[in-house]
DNA sequence: TGTCCTGG
DNA sequence: CCAGGACA
């Protein structure tokens, strides 16, 4: 709003805005209800509700995109109320109140326009349709074009020659020949015609049974509201009486919808120009809330405006490297410094698969160093060898700190060419997740326009993407030098902002006492690689094609002919259709053909479970026995999978290319492929030490609960103890079933399972599931008020904390009941919300995964100071393998052992079993 | 992109 | 609950 101090430009009433200007008056919350009810709900990272302001944003960008106009006024309505809550105290009494999860984007949506370089206008007292009202007005006197952008339809009787109203859903004007169109009427019978018709939705009362139908014949005939009152006696029928019997209803209605064309308001043309958006804080809101596509658009919109690139005061000094010399010298320069920040190029993703391009050295913000190793023909490089050794001192020194970000991969490239780096200090990427565990995006380019706002130059600006990318050895080396250069200095920018971050929330133990020497662990794991028996994998691909042809071959008799079994759309019509078996539940798209559904219509038909079968060696065959041979590194005969720090929310590793981690196990012909897996040479054997249970452990830890606590201490098989103690029978008494269920509940409580979906899994009705679980609650009290205890502290913190203190936000836990209220529920076991089901299995689940991580940590330090040759090969959440020469055995048994169980002491033992074989199936 | 399946 | 990957 103007200022009252500032003199107003022109006299009071009148208020022409600058001759040839296009107007845009916005009514916020009109618009701002509009894209609410019409977005699905959407959250920011930081799990705050976004929707409406994403559609405002998106709204506010077409207009001044699509229509350019040259004042966009953003009008609010006032906070209190207005003059016609004074002369009717029912107004807009019919209205529900501004839902929290909207009000909460108000402020949002003001600095989206603020950003905008859009004026935001509120007058107390009065509405923003009334603002619009007078605004309109002072267009229409000077011969202005105005807009009006609202969804309210009072608005209609502001309609002139040089006014209407946009409807920004269909990007249409409305105008008078619209609303001729619409209700038969003109702009000035407008309050008549809605005095007569009435609104619900803002309780005006209107006169009953008079609908826009007969309003436009009354008003097409007398003319206006007045004259239709007065002539009332003149009509025939019902209405008669009513418009009598209503006419003060019919006045104060009129009253009410008409709009205040002279609101107490200064204009201020100059201040309403609408002007350059401001780049960096644009970016900035539209990267906080997560809007990517928006994002790009309000940047272009930035650049539209000024002509030129957003301004970018990025200072740096990039050189590439020519000579050893001048090489030998920078080294010698940072060992001065104490710490270096790497950043490899390579031919390849996979650092395994990769040939060295070139390193990228900084130890000083802004200057950054590249130093190529491999290029085009013609391009001056340097010799590999002798970057190596000169590159040795500085790398491998453990006292001198690496920085970096995603340090692993560059740590697997350098031992390729025989660096073994050490003295890892910081990365950057593990710190973002720390800071941000569930965010998808921790990249450098990410990180850097977040937490820097500078712009990195893309890779893809270098090879291209898609099908024809190039290889970074194919870029000239012109091109490569800064990019790489820019890649190193990155993250030296970055680290004091996320190494202050990182203490603020409490994150740095985590950080530097665990994270970070990970990576250095996980780097070997990479390195070293499972070995994989191609041969075998070969045999097993033959049987399992021939024995999907069998099957297809009977499926397809079964079925009364061809069809693509992989296609669950095929499939389906098959099923349900052509066989006429009933379908069991659907999916978004259609009848849902998964296992779940095939087991229950197995009772019915037999082709069900012939296609149960051929699913499942048709997955084992795709993505695993014909998979892996071709990630079977050439050199080394193993595969070495990417092992990813910081992919899983609940702290987890996640791996990938291949994922080892979900190698089958359960049935007979993924054992099968597990045996193909096997010890690196002759002489040696895998070893697998696992935890035993180690996520129910963790579970009595926090629930300090005495029956499941002595459960654990007798070392007792946990889900027969759990069973015959829930069940109230003896240890022999508890049948295969009841072991079965107290297994499923078990996993239920670790998951935040429902009793819905535990009778799902277990395949019983719905109320004996949920006795079953009151029964648990009931004989173990401590796991409910553990839940009940995490669940307030999310709700209070907005997120929970691991063992180790890892932290993930979690939003949208509800209140909690008092705690004489949780007896009641140990009888009505709780239904769980998914956030509050994710905020119970994060806690356990990040748990576990702390203490495996712990123990990877010890173990890598044990077999490396007792000069073991037994390499460490795999996580898999609860397991740890090794590969190891048969003499060392029994020693690195012991030692895993030792170690394993030693990470932490738990109100509970941790209990870990080792097993050995040639390949992972006898493991 | 959604569905399904593998593991923990 | 959390992941990765194949397939249509």
């Amino acid at each position: 709003m103007t200022p009252s101090d500032q003199p107003s430009p022109v006299a009071p009433g009148t208020g022409a805005p600058p001759s040839g200007w296009s107007v845009y008056v916005v009514d916020c919350h009109s618009l701002i209800f509009q894209v609410f009810h019409a977005i699905p709900e959407m959250t920011s990272p930081q799990g705050e509700p976004v929707s409406a302001v994403f559609g405002f944003t998106r709204d506010l960008l077409f207009l001044i995109e699509e229509k350019r106009p040259d004042a966009l006024i953003c009008v609010f309505d006032p906070p209190g109320g207005t003059f016609r809550d004074e002369i009717y105290d029912a107004y807009k009494a019919g209205r529900s109140s501004m839902p929290e999860d909207l009000s909460s984007q108000i402020p949002k949506i003001q600095q989206v326009i603020a950003a905008l370089g859009a004026p935001v206008v509120t007058v107390p007292r009065f509405e923003a349709d009334d603002v619009l009202a007078t605004i309109a007005r002072w267009c229409d006197e000077a011969g202005a074009e105005c807009r009006l952008v609202t969804g309210d339809k009072d608005c209609r009787q502001l309609i002139t020659d040089r006014v209407s109203v946009l409807n920004i859903r269909k990007n249409q004007e409305y105008d008078a020949a619209a609303l001729a169109a619409d209700w038969g009427i003109r702009p000035d019978q407008v309050c008549d015609f809605q005095a007569l018709v009435g609104d619900k939705v803002d309780n005006i009362p209107g006169v009953p049974s008079i609908g826009p139908k007969s309003a436009k014949e009354l008003l097409d005939r007398f003319g206006n509201l007045a004259a239709v009152l007065d002539g009332a006696e003149q009509i025939k029928g019902a209405k008669r009486a009513k418009l009598l019997q209503h006419r003060a209803d019919a006045e104060l209605s009129r009253r009410l919808v008409e709009l205040d064309r002279f609101v107490p308001l200064d204009p201020d043309w100059p201040a309403w120009k609408l002007g350059a958006p401001d780049a960096e804080s644009l970016s900035e809101l539209m990267r906080e809330y997560g809007f990517r596509g928006l994002g790009d658009r309000a940047k272009q919109l930035a650049q539209g405006a000024t002509g030129e690139p957003v301004a970018d005061d990025w200072q740096a000094e990039y050189r590439t490297v020519t000579s050893l010399e001048e090489l030998a010298e920078l080294v010698a320069r940072a060992r001065r410094a104490g710490r270096v920040c790497v950043d490899t190029e390579t031919t390849a993703k996979s650092p395994r698969h990769a040939e060295l391009v070139g390193v990228a050295l900084a130890w000083e913000p802004g200057e950054a160093y590249y130093v190529p190793v491999r290029g085009p023909a013609g391009d001056a490089v340097l010799p590999l060898a002798g970057v190596v050794e000169t590159l040795r001192p500085l790398l491998e020194d453990p006292t001198i700190g690496k920085i970096g970000q995603n340090l692993k991969y560059d740590l697997v490239v350098l031992r390729g060419v025989g660096l073994r780096v050490s003295g890892v200090e910081f990365d950057t990427m593990i710190a973002s997740y720390l800071l941000g565990a569930g965010e998808r995006n921790h990249g450098l380019d990410e990180l850097s326009l977040r937490r820097l706002g500078h712009e990195t130059i893309k890779i893809t600006s270098l090879i291209g993407k898609g099908k024809d990318q190039k290889r970074m050895d194919e870029v000239p080396v012109a091109e490569v030098g800064p990019y790489a250069a820019e890649d190193a200095d990155v993250p030296l920018r970055l680290l004091p902002i996320l190494a202050q971050e990182l203490a603020q929330n409490d994150l740095v133990q985590l950080n530097d006492e665990v994270e970070t020497p990970l990576v250095p662990v996980l780097a070997d794991l990479e390195y070293e690689g499972v070995r994989v028996d191609a041969d075998q994998l070969a045999a097993l691909s033959e049987r399992f094609a021939l024995r999907l042809d069998e099957l297809q071959g009977e499926i397809e008799t079964l079925a009364g002919g061809p069809f693509n079994i992989a296609s669950p759309k095929q499939l389906a019509d098959v099923l349900f259709n052509q066989l006429g078996l009933p379908v069991q539940k659907r999916t978004k798209t259609g009848p849902s053909t998964d296992a779940d559904v095939l087991e229950a219509l197995a009772r019915l038909h037999p082709l069900p479970e012939l296609i149960v079968q051929h699913r499942q060696f048709s997955k084992l065959k795709g993505t695993y026995v014909d998979a892996l041979p071709e990630l079977i590194h050439p050199g080394t005969g193993r595969v070495h999978c990417s092992l990813n720090q910081v992919v899983a929310a609940t702290g987890r590793l996640s791996a990938s290319d291949p994922n080892l981690q979900n190698i089958p196990v359960r049935t007979e012909a993924g054992r099968e492929i597990r045996a193909a897996f096997t010890a690196r040479e002759p002489g040696w054997r895998l070893l697998a030490a696992d935890y035993s249970q180690i996520e129910l452990r963790v579970l009595a830890h926090y629930s300090e609960d005495r029956g499941l606590c002595e459960a654990f201490a007798s070392d007792r098989d946990i889900h027969t103890l759990v069973a015959s103690q829930v069940g109230g029978v003896s240890i022999d008494e508890v049948t295969d079933a009841m072991r079965r269920g107290a297994k499923a509940v078990n996993f239920g409580i670790i998951y935040g399972q429902s009793p819905f979906g535990l009778a799902r899994s277990l395949g019983i009705p719905k109320d004996e599931a949920a006795r079953f679980i009151s029964d648990y609650f009931e004989r173990y009290p401590g796991v409910l008020d553990f839940i009940e205890t995490t669940l307030a502290a999310c709700r209070r913190d907005g997120m929970v904390r691991t063992l180790l203190g890892r932290k993930r936000a979690i939003s949208g836990v509800r209140p909690r009941p008092r705690s004489a209220e949780l007896f009641d529920r140990r009888a009505t076991p709780p239904q769980l919300t998914l956030p509050e089901r994710t905020a119970v299995n994060t806690v356990i689940q990040g748990t576990a995964a702390d203490l495996i991580k712990l123990a990877m940590l010890a173990v890598h330090r044990q077999i490396e100071e007792n000069g073991l040759r037994s390499r460490m090969i795999l996580q898999i959440h609860d397991e740890l393998l090794f590969d190891a020469p048969e003499e060392e055995i029994d020693p690195l048994a012991a030692l895993v052992r030792e170690q394993m169980q030693g990470v932490a002491q738990l109100r509970v033992p941790l209990k870990v079993d080792i097993k050995t074989g040639k390949n992972w199936a006898e493991c």
